[in-house]
DNA sequence: TGTACATCAGTGAACGCGCGTTCACTGATGTAC
DNA sequence: TGTACATCAGTGAACGCGCGTTCACTGATGTAC
């Protein structure tokens, strides 16, 4: 045996990184083999000994995209002062100036979702599986005050990725503040609005 | 003078509506020059005696989307039955799954927000006008129950948006139509919830 | 401890292909006479 | 009304380039002795 048993196994997670942030960055489309191998300080030709195909690079970076995202929200939602709703925690921090404008370390779905969308089934179905954990976590916390936890968690995620995609896209800056700040106000506001006829303790 | 008047101006009118449905299915990389003008019924040579580049028609491309978006948008919301709130009307037919599978068609938002955010200038500064007019639309019709009209029109297409992304992204059917019905059920509610304090007829 | 070696992680040239763009051309057009 | 013609909308071969993928190779590795 040559190599320690985990380097092969840093390597792989080292290509997987960079192509996050090149993806995030360029689209699917837009971030090459030999664009992303490059960021991960090696060249285009060792990419197969990892991967079969660039597909499977794909399915396997959004599931790592959104395992961190995941991470995020659970983390900004516990760390929630008490009497602040974990959910407006997770708000403030997701419509940010600062997650607007690091896209490459980002959250992939205002990034990469509509690319996903027009992607092979392996990306749809990594982004499938993750999905539903990101709103498991979501209605936990919306649980607390809402009456239909999975609904508000769908309805503040949407809110969330399409104020994220509207305020990156616009050539306003103006206006991409506006809709950062408007969006989490109306998030807010509608959650809070949610009848609280609690389920489960917070 | 050969050709009539207006038949240079058909002929771009008839590039730009292929170029809109081609790169809301696949992308504005993933649609080349040669593949729209196909679907235009031309040969990839003629482009050029239209538009200066690609990136030309792109930001053409999502004016001439944005415009049909708001078009569509008045119409729902001018079209909703007395006593039913013009909003209700709007985020039921956009988060259909008529509008899901038809990306061909639909609202350029959700299907080349992303992309619009990594292009040039030129777009981002088109989608950033007609941005604003549909706002403008949507608030109008907020007006009439909403405090806050523009927060609400904000909070709303973000809503839309995200949520469309959401469910033309999984891979699980089931969990799209969910996706769909949660977030038009949670945009509803939290727009019947604004606060009625009049500010214009509606 | 020192050295010869099999392994295999990583290299880089090469492949066929489609991209955006250019350009010499063709042939349908409505006009001038 | 009929015909010769200048115009220019549209054609298609060609360009340099970067894509995803393949493959013969190189050279650092830790092990066997």
């Amino acid at each position: 045996v040559r190599y320690s048993a985990q380097h092969k196994a840093q390597t792989r997670n080292r290509i997987v990184a960079a192509a996050g942030r090149r993806f995030n960055t360029e689209g699917l489309k837009g971030a090459g083999v030999a664009d992303v191998m490059k960021a991960a300080d090696l060249t285009h030709g060792g990419f197969y000994g990892y991967f079969s195909c660039k597909d499977e690079l794909v399915a396997e970076t959004v599931r790592d995209g959104l395992d961190a995202s995941l991470r995020y929200l659970k983390r900004w939602g516990d760390g929630a002062g008490k009497g602040r709703h974990p959910l407006h925690a997770i708000i403030d921090n997701y419509l940010s100036a600062l997650h607007r404008d690091n896209v490459a370390t980002g959250c992939p779905l205002p990034a990469l979702g509509a690319d996903v969308a027009r992607g092979d089934r392996t990306a749809r179905s990594a982004l499938a599986g993750k999905l539903r954990e990101i709103l498991d976590a979501l209605a936990e916390f919306a649980a607390a005050q809402a009456r239909d936890g999975e609904t508000v968690a769908i309805g503040v995620l949407s809110g969330l990725v399409g104020g994220m995609v509207l305020a990156r896209a616009t050539g306003d800056a103006a206006h991409s503040e506006r809709i950062l700040a408007a969006t989490a106000a109306f998030l807010k506001r509608a959650t809070a609005a949610a009848r609280p006829r609690r389920r489960r303790g917070a």
